[in-house]
DNA sequence: TCTTGTGAATTTTTT
DNA sequence: ATTCACAAGA
């Protein structure tokens, strides 16, 4: 069957062999499933939410529905939509489709909210005054251009910050809103308010005329163009017969709202109908005319993992999810098939914490499993340094460091860990982080690219000026830009006239070059005779513009050790673009840039095999690993304190926390440092409140919050810079200490750590100290908490000691 | 126009 | 601790 030619449209037409009832030959397809997820699997109806606990093989039922679907003949692919969080699991889910059914599978949109709206847009963008060329703007370059316009209206006297005002015109869009709408309901009395609507309306104009759309817009847009564009949004009813949206809890306003138009009956272009009150209301039933049915929606998600609001996602999709589709199946998938017992008792214990939901019990027979595995260190390094013995005891013991992975709550923690890790030689990858495509070179190079395919966008055209240096400044840039409003042209086209700008013949000379340059480029990748550009354009232009521009040799004249960093980042994306040649020989420069605009540092998958994984509770999401740690754990970190002031803030931390012990199968580890360095300073840190709610006996303390000053014969890292001899980690050799004192008080954390901030210590005093022995107080730094001895000991020589918190009495 | 130095702010999470 | 922005000087 050769569906990847099946016509885009197939009119009224429900499929081969639609209203088809039994499922039929689907014996496999339904294998090794429990009755719940048999039923997710076959029912048909209109609406279905399936609710699934973490680890409740959501994604093998997702897939085996569409697998069902196909076979039986009920779906063509191109009527598929099914969408996903992230672009590593769109390929996932369509690998494992095609393994159920074949190259059947061809044809159908697996991909992200946004991923699918580009695609939309991209088709459709010139109904409403865009170009196929459309360019991505990510957070970076809206917040750049947002700057430029909080400086252009003087909103820092009213207040407003770039971050502040890019944040809130995200809000906006998220529900739907534009500087219009808003305007109408905002107190318009208050001058910061109308300076702010300035903005936002003056960034959308903008946005419009560099043919751009942000982040945001991408989902917006494509809601008000099948709001505007009825016979549009039909286009698409009539194609997606089946869609269905994965991690549903974490949608916000508009993409349900694009879930919504896609729902609507065929021919339904009254407008939006009550879309507010969530039911639809149709003068005619549609049942009565099967042709104009709306396509059948599911969607699957849970509650309990909606780690997403503050981006504007809303629980309330999921949560009345029955209201807005009356009639809608509900399915409940509760047994787990990912952890221990253990693991999940300490995970139900947790969420149950949480009051406005659903009760929900993940259950498992696979036994009770290994206890969970806590630990205490003085600093981060000693935290780390606990991790990266733990992972090496388990790599002694057959794990494989890929099935390892480290959560955090943010990305800062990643660095005490990356030391450690580079010293004890233990392989690791940082899931997102400072990202590839966010570094300098790589916006620069890609800003090339873009001022070549969307000559329209100023501001990629504004950044690459002068980079490399070619001597255009401020001075420069404002009178091409002053040339270009005069003639009504766009700012690039005013660089092919460097001779009417009146600047100086230096001046002109380069951007000229420049100039031409850009035009070189351009006839490589997208050639004025119209025939295809060949697939290896994007990375010869690329490559082009690299060295004519003279930003290779600007980098390679430098002296700066890190430009050679550079040139390599640069020359592998280079290699990138080789790459994406090779995958997408029809590929355009525009297409290449879609692809690079939307990946995330979830869909970094490139083989993590052999390393272990580093990222944040967030990236976790939808993972799972043998052995899971999570680091950290500690009060204003998780929950973190910006939560506490935003309504619902603690409750999605304690969500948080529930996702990363959810990713664990076999093992999970729980650690925290007692002093944690930030913005330079050193703080003392208390343990999570999610600590208490899991019951004692499920968590092995190896080194509790309760006793860690007491005794036990641990020097502590953090002041002692000793280095370790190889094969002597902590709890080498699978030697765990029979603890002692540890036993007795398996889970007490008490309310706070030793303190002996009052301690009263002068230069000159003697003192003990429960590893170092005796020593002679040198002199006393700092103030307060932070207050510093600096002892000289008989046996160990001299230290610094955080005077708080040391395990030290005076004599 | 570019370089250097000082001071300030940063670190919550991301398609 | 590090990065970034802005100011003053070359």
């Amino acid at each position: 069957m050769t569906d990847a030619s099946t016509p885009l449209i197939v009119g009224g037409d429900r499929g081969p062999q639609s209203g088809a009832d039994a499922p039929r030959a689907d014996d496999d397809l339904l294998a090794g499933l429990n009755p719940p997820q048999r039923e997710a699997v076959t029912y048909r109806g209109p609406a279905l939410l399936i609710v699934a606990g973490a680890g409740s093989g959501k994604t093998s039922v997702l897939t085996r529905r569409i697998a069902s679907l196909l076979r039986g003949g009920e779906a063509w692919p191109s009527q598929i939509l099914a969408i996903t969080f992230t672009n590593k699991a769109a390929g996932e889910m369509r690998e494992r489709v095609r393994q159920l059914i074949g190259d059947r599978a061809e044809g159908m949109w697996i991909s992200t909210f946004h991923s699918a709206c580009v695609r939309i847009l991209r088709r459709e963008a010139q109904q409403f005054g865009f170009t196929k060329a459309f360019t991505i703007y990510d957070s970076g370059d809206s917040r750049a251009l947002i700057k430029r316009l909080v400086k252009e209206h003087e909103g820092d006297a009213f207040g407003l910050t770039p971050a502040g005002t890019q944040s809130r015109i995200s809000k906006l869009k998220n529900e739907l809103a534009d500087a219009e709408s808003y305007a109408r309901q905002a107190n318009m009395s208050d001058p910061v308010e109308r300076v702010f609507v300035e903005i936002f309306s003056a960034y959308q104009r903008a946005l419009q005329r560099a043919n751009a759309f942000d982040f945001d817009d991408l989902i917006g847009q494509t809601v008000y163009l099948f709001r505007a564009f009825p016979h549009v949004a039909d286009v698409y009813r009539r194609r997606f017969r089946h869609i269905l949206v994965d991690e549903y809890q974490d949608t916000n306003h508009a993409q349900y709202a694009l879930i919504h138009e896609l729902t609507r009956p065929i021919g339904s272009d009254a407008g939006p109908i009550a879309s507010s009150g969530g039911m639809m209301i149709f003068d005619a039933d549609p049942a009565d005319d099967p042709s104009k049915a709306p396509a059948s929606l599911t969607v699957v998600g849970d509650s309990d993992q909606s780690i997403y609001a503050f981006r504007g996602a809303d629980i309330r999709n999921i949560s009345e999810f029955e209201r807005d589709y009356p009639g809608a199946k509900v399915v409940l998938l509760e047994q787990n098939y990912r952890s221990t017992q253990n693991i999940l008792s300490a995970a139900n214990a947790v969420i149950s914490n949480n009051f406005d939901r659903k009760e929900k019990r993940l259950w498992t027979d696979v036994g009770a499993g290994d206890p969970i595995i806590g630990f205490t260190g003085y600093s981060q390094h000693d935290e780390a340094q606990f991790v990266a013995d733990e992972v090496e005891a388990l790599r002694k013991g057959g794990v494989d460091y890929s099935q390892m992975a480290v959560f955090y709550r943010t990305n800062s923690q990643s660095r005490a860990l990356e030391e450690i890790f580079i010293r004890s030689a233990i392989p690791y990858k940082i899931m997102g982080g400072t990202k590839f495509y966010e570094r300098a070179e790589i916006k620069d190079a890609m800003a090339y690219l873009v001022a070549v395919a969307n000559p329209a966008d100023e501001m990629a055209v504004r950044r690459i000026l002068n980079r490399p240096r070619r001597g255009i400044g401020d001075v420069t840039e404002t009178a091409i830009a002053r040339y270009a409003a005069d003639e009504q042209i766009t700012f690039r086209d005013a660089l092919a006239n460097a001779s009417a700008l009146g600047v100086g013949p230096k001046l002109q000379q380069a951007i000229a070059h420049l100039d031409a340059v850009l035009a070189e480029a351009r006839e490589i990748m997208l050639p004025a005779s119209g025939e295809l550009a060949p697939p290896t354009a994007v990375a010869d232009g690329l490559t082009l513009l690299l060295n004519k521009s003279g930003y290779f040799d600007a980098l390679r004249a430098s002296r700066d050790p890190q430009d050679e960093a550079r040139l390599e980042n640069l020359d592998e994306l280079i290699a990138v673009a080789r790459e994406f040649a090779r995958n997408n020989p029809e590929g355009t420069v525009v297409d290449f840039l879609t692809e690079v605009a939307l990946v995330s540092d979830a869909d970094d998958l490139e083989d993590a095999s052999g390393s272990v994984s580093l990222m944040t509770l967030h990236t976790a999401k939808g993972l799972e690993y043998d052995a899971v740690f999570v680091t950290g754990v500690e009060e204003d970190l998780l929950p973190h304190r910006i939560s506490a002031g935003e309504p619902g803030g603690p409750q999605e931390e304690r969500r948080l926390f529930y996702v990363g012990i959810t990713r664990a199968r076999k093992r999970l580890y729980l650690s925290l440092a007692m002093t944690r360095a930030q913005f330079g300073e050193v703080s003392v840190a208390m343990p999570s409140r999610f600590l208490q709610e899991i019951p004692a006996d499920l968590v092995d303390w190896r080194q509790s919050p309760g006793d860690v000053n007491s005794r036990g014969g641990m020097q502590s890292r953090a002041l002692n810079a000793r280095p370790r001899r190889p094969g002597q980690g902590r709890y080498g050799d699978d030697l765990v200490p029979k603890s002692s004192a540890i036993d007795k008080f398996p889970n007490r954390i008490p309310a706070k750590v030793r303190d002996n901030g009052d301690m009263e210590l002068a230069a000159g005093d003697r003192i003990r100290h429960d590893d170092f022995g005796e020593g002679h107080v040198d002199a006393i730094t700092g103030e307060g908490a932070k207050r510093v001895a600096h002892v000289r000991f008989e046996k160990v020589g001299a230290k610094k000691l955080l005077v708080k918190i040391a395990p030290i009495t005076k004599l």
